[in-house]
DNA sequence: ACCCGATCACAGGTATACAAGATTGACAAA
DNA sequence: TTTGTCAATCTTGTATACCTGTGATCGGGT
């Protein structure tokens, strides 16, 4: 195969990134879906055939997926899918909560621009809309999924510290503690609103407390809210019919 | 030049590690004295005849010093040494103390083992023999850096979270967040030792506060203790014969 | 004189050939 | 039968050639 070939005719996922680029997402879809099996040494060269690019891209996704935290480097040279327990995911909501913690603190002692606080009330107005029916669809549900998603990651643009900033997009894409990893779990539950309708009021409040420039009581409210997750992440663990969930799946009891 | 050749008779720096981790710790060095201009493209070519190694392993060292944070990426791909500013250095200190804040609360409260905190009071008790002298001659004051370095890195071992540790090991690893990086500002003050033995106070306390579960504490600690870094910082950037040290040249007014 | 376009050069992305190290299996000897 | 050694093969590390896109420069046209 000429590379003019590769280039032009290659696999259609993920059109207009390079071919690095896409056999990252596609891995990283992959390691989700739970087609690489856990514990095992990948081969690059089984990517070569499974990905259709050659192994310089590959090595180039898999440093940057090593990186996420979605594989791990061996002592010799390679990577693994890594096992994850259940307190690795806890302590990962642990370090998203403390980090927003810091946004927060930081957007309120600093102050952040109107337009960032702009966008983040008509984030939460919509939230609300969403919220004002009496039980959630699966369209709704996802799209309180993507708004709440949309909040966090203004949270994180009102610090005006690229540093952390840098860290806490990081540590959101770490697997197990992205804000709405496990909110899923609360779906077809009875009491899936009533869960939402208390997170949205932390997030209001947080909103307040930067407003008001309030830094202790903004971190505060944001560690409390990672709590939320915690909670979901325990019920998640527990109901059986939610183990096919992909981010469950990762999950493992021994290390 | 055969790969044989390159192999064996490749400069001696850094030996025993393979061609990539060589380019980047050679490479590191290069930034921190300032040997590559800061906001400008660096080409990969121009490090090919500079390192004697070939692009392969320079763009996997370009890649870890990017995800080290000693390297930006730019739009069109390539790399280029960016520029800090002060609140920047603030700002990676800032988070430092955050995490070890995190750290220790966790260590407190879920408890650790006593060989770990056998190691921590062994330190301490070594650097206590260190300020047991009345003014520190420079071999004494490197002496304390590195225990100091010891401390902070048993914090975070202190902390059975795997992710918690790698996160923070992630963050003192960023160029200027460093528990050490500026406190050689204070070497040939008169008020040098009395700042030390303010930290090592801190030092003591948090391990109390550790001991005896008490989390709230060891985390309130751990942050206060991190502004040290940032007096020392600022002095730092205020003393004209410190404009030299290789930390301070790479923070710029402007970003 | 200025602006627009074409061409050339260079930088990064990709594929691949080659080398060195590791692991595994088999075979032989004790 | 067990253990040690050697060889084959597989895997990663490294070098390099080639492709493609982008930017700069030069020439021509307005």
């Amino acid at each position: 195969m000429s590379q003019a070939e590769t280039q032009s005719l290659s696999s259609p996922d993920h059109p207009g990134h390079s071919q690095a680029v896409r056999a990252q997402l596609r891995l990283r879809e992959m390691i989700l879906a739970g087609e690489l099996p856990a514990g095992a040494r990948i081969a690059e060269l089984t990517l070569v055939d499974k990905l259709g690019v050659s192994r310089t891209p590959i090595r180039t996704a898999l440093m940057k997926l090593e990186q996420e935290g979605l594989l791990e480097s061996l002592a010799n040279g390679g990577y693994a899918v890594p096992t994850f327990t259940e307190r690795d995911a806890s302590d990962a909501i642990e370090l998203r909560g403390t980090l927003e913690g810091l946004a927060a603190r930081m957007a309120a002692e600093r102050g952040c621009s109107t337009v960032v606080l702009n966008d983040a009330r008509a984030c939460l107005d919509r939230i609300d809309q969403l919220l004002a029916q009496d039980s959630l669809n699966d369209e709704a549900f996802s799209a309180y999924v993507a708004e709440n998603e949309q909040f966090h990651a203004l949270l994180a643009e009102m610090t005006d510290s690229e540093v952390v900033r840098r860290e806490l997009d990081r540590v959101i894409g770490l697997p197990f503690a992205s804000p709405s990893g496990f909110v899923i779990a609360q779906a077809n539950s009875p009491q899936a609103r009533d869960m939402l309708i208390i997170a949205q009021d932390q997030h209001r409040q947080v909103l307040s407390a930067i407003e008001h420039r309030e830094g202790g009581r903004a971190e505060a409210i944001m560690r409390e809210h990672s709590r939320l997750a915690q909670r979901n992440l325990s019920q998640a663990m527990r109901s059986p019919e939610l183990q096919g969930l992909s981010t469950v799946r990762l999950i493992r009891r021994k290390r």
